[in-house]
DNA sequence: CAGAATCCGTTAAGATACTG
DNA sequence: CAGTATCTTAACGGATTCTG
């Protein structure tokens, strides 16, 4: 029989090893990160154009959040010489790199959120918890 | 010339398109969650196992992290009746699928996080920026 | 149009101490 | 061992108002 290890497996230094990781939080784990991003797979969009699909996001935050892609290298501000021409907002190459994955995660929760909310009212739910 | 659309590829409803997408920083915004699924990975985990990799991390925000997990029906919490034993932690088959998804994404990190490094440095250095 | 500034409420995170 | 309880701080998100 299989015995599991007592703690070999998971080395100290996990934390610091995953760190790496822990910038994905850091970088998609609020609330509009992501959203902008798909927002701007089809090429560069201004800031009003932006504010439509997420026509929930005050201007603040959509300022904030492209303000940290761009910080990120990930989204690139040009504000054209015309200022009838706008101030455009288009996805880096290293941005671009991020679609797939993202896609894979997006694919993920597109196949199982039904499962999420499902296990989410059971537990919710303490009649279902303890069926009769 | 290619002429972009002014607003049609954008549909107003994007949001809501995107809704299911919208759970993933509900549910792996948080700061340990990522971590504990992987810390998982290779078998059931006690709660003071789980402590040692994750080292920074208070009892309060494990226990609220894996209730969290619980919740949502990726992990799996069972309490042996030999107290002894202690109580294990395992992903459930959903939240076992979702690692694959997960090790895309931290593929992707481990590639880039040099360049979103040095992305921030340069964004937060008004001299880099300005290069003479 | 593309934001900046200010205020404010909610949530997340952490420290600390205690319990069955 | 496996948590709970309480408190404090910090970050997030949003409404509103104003500006070049």
């Amino acid at each position: 029989m299989t015995v599991r290890q007592p703690l070999e497996p998971l080395p100290p230094d996990l934390f610091e090893e995953l760190c790496p990781s822990a910038m994905v939080p850091f970088r998609f784990g609020d609330k509009w990160s992501a959203l902008v991003i798909r927002c701007l797979e089809d090429g560069p969009r201004r800031f009003s154009e932006l504010r439509v699909p997420l026509h929930r996001v005050t201007p603040k935050m959509l300022t904030q959040t492209l303000r940290g892609l761009e910080r990120s290298g990930l989204v690139s501000r040009t504000a054209h010489a015309d200022p009838a021409l706008g101030v455009e907002y288009a996805l880096t190459p290293l941005g671009r790199s991020l679609l797939e994955p993202m896609r894979v995660v997006y694919g993920w929760v597109a196949e199982h959120w039904e499962e999420l909310l499902d296990a989410q009212e059971r537990y919710d739910t303490p009649a279902l918890r303890n069926p009769a």
